[in-house]
RNA sequence: UCCUCGAUAGCUCAAUGGUAGAGCGGCUGGCUGUUAACCAGUAGGUUGGGGGUUCGAGUCCCUCUCGGGGAGCCA
């Protein structure tokens, strides 16, 4: 029984037994008389030796037959090797084929983007892309854990949606019965009417946005995390951010290491993030961008390329704090010491990657949020139910979306978040 | 939507306006310690589509299609 419970990831602990491995054929060296294939299991990659001296002239020659990507079930004994990437290697004394692969378009080289996106099926097959969504599940089982040891309630926002959230951006549009529908771009608002029913609610699902953004932070299908709390204000909103994103970091580096070392990942950069993140307001931060060459106003936003000069600036994970009344959605509560700001917070990842969250305390009270609608020139009928949230029994609240892509891709050290997901969608990219 | 770069063998790329090539992958053979192995041989092309300039176009011009990078917007 123990062989089925043999994977590659945990070899050590099979050293000088018999096992049975189950995999396809990574890459495959040959001589008159040894074979060495390296097979990947979905664990790991591991070189197994098969000499005809051990398997006979026959299955040597059947061997020989062996492509990459070629289905096996190899039996044999592991043995320690130093000359072994993970320590291991197995020594094969009997295999069955399952399928000998065509050949496989993906050489073992380099390659460009658009070729390898055209053959994601495939790609994912490859060690880079196999550790990548190995610390994206890391990450989002991280999330799970993280939100339900602080007490927090899974509740599903729509996916299907009658009315745009929040009326800038573009969505997917698509027919409802003869009505318009959208794909939502956010789970906020309903997270809100949650908050008031559990307390502490997130949802955690795609999102769409059909802008046509080409950027290596964009995705017009990405995955966000939105927590959203009852009677939490705004300082506690960002205290309960940095615990997450650094229980996150945390948790990739004990255990993902193995992944973090195929992506070549800097982990140093990683180990040294600390609590608390420093906070800078925008009207700071604005001053720090002058002194970097842009020419940045009041009112002005944090551009892709602020967002690039500022996470390059700081080795922490930083927020900007109070941003512009007049530049930010009508839920956010603006601040009533300074109604020229909100209390609101974007985090912004070092070494380059930008915004991997944003947060605010919501307006809780009716008649100011009612004035902001207006203000924004929002349609106030299709806001009806989530007005009503203020009209029985409204508390403080707060909440925060963080991008699932941006924040692994950080974690992961790549320089396009679209690798961060195993079938991402862009502008020009819905196939495969 | 705009700016910009690009499209040549399965892939990555080369080729001054003058006979389309290399490396990798494939196939055949050789090799008992290779880590994207190595050595020898071999097959593989409507140079993205259309139009134009020219004695002659992969190369220059126009246009369309597709793709990379970026802007705006955002997680």
């Amino acid at each position: 029984m123990q062989d089925i419970d043999f994977t590659i990831r945990n070899v050590a602990q099979f050293e000088g037994q018999q096992i049975t491995l189950k995999g396809w054929v990574f890459n495959l060296r040959s001589s008159g008389k040894i074979l060495f294939l390296i097979v990947r299991d979905g664990t790991g990659f591991m070189q197994c030796v098969v000499s005809k001296a051990e398997v006979g002239e026959e299955a040597f020659s059947k061997g020989k037959q062996l492509t990459q990507e070629s289905s096996v079930i190899l039996k044999g004994v592991i043995r320690k090797d130093a000359r072994s990437p993970i320590g291991y290697e197995m020594d094969v004394n009997e295999f069955e084929i399952i399928n000998i692969s065509e050949e496989f378009p993906i050489a073992l080289k380099d390659h460009g983007v658009g070729f390898l996106m055209s053959k994601r099926h495939l790609w994912l097959r490859s060690p880079k892309q196999h550790a990548l969504l190995r610390i994206r599940a890391e990450v989002e089982q991280g999330i799970r854990d993280f939100l339900n040891q602080e007490g927090f309630v899974l509740i599903d926002s729509p996916i299907l949606t009658g009315s745009a959230a929040e009326g800038t951006t573009n969505l997917f549009e698509l027919d409802y019965f003869e009505e318009k529908a959208y794909l939502s771009q956010t789970g906020q608002l309903y997270q809100e009417a949650a908050a008031m029913a559990f307390g502490k609610v997130y949802c955690f699902g795609p999102t769409f946005r059909a802008e046509k953004s080409k950027t290596r932070r964009h995705l017009t299908e990405f995955w966000m995390v939105e927590p959203e709390m009852a009677f939490i204000e705004y300082e506690d909103n960002i205290i309960i951010q940095e615990n997450l994103v650094f229980y996150l970091i945390q948790r990739c580096l004990k255990e993902c290491s193995q992944e973090l070392k195929a992506l070549d990942r800097d982990i140093s950069k990683l180990e040294q993030i600390k609590l608390p993140f420093p906070r800078v307001t925008y009207k700071a931060m604005l001053e720090f961008l002058n002194t970097k060459g842009r020419e940045k106003t009041w009112g002005d936003d944090i551009t892709g390329l602020d967002e690039t000069i500022i996470s390059e600036h700081y080795e922490q994970p930083v927020f900007i704090t109070h941003l512009p009344v007049e530049s930010t959605p009508f839920y956010m509560l603006p601040d009533p010491s300074n109604p020229r700001v909100v209390l609101a917070a974007d985090l912004m990842a070092p070494e380059g990657y930008g915004e991997i969250v944003g947060g605010s305390q919501r307006v809780h009270d009716l008649n100011q949020l009612i004035d902001r609608i207006r203000e924004q020139q929002l349609p106030e009928e299709i806001y009806q139910w989530y007005i009503d949230l203020r009209r029985y029994g409204t508390v403080p609240h707060s909440g925060f979306g963080m991008g699932l892509e941006r924040v692994v891709g950080w974690i992961a050290g790549i320089d396009h978040i679209r690798e961060a997901s195993p079938f991402p969608r862009t502008i020009e990219k819905i196939y495969p």
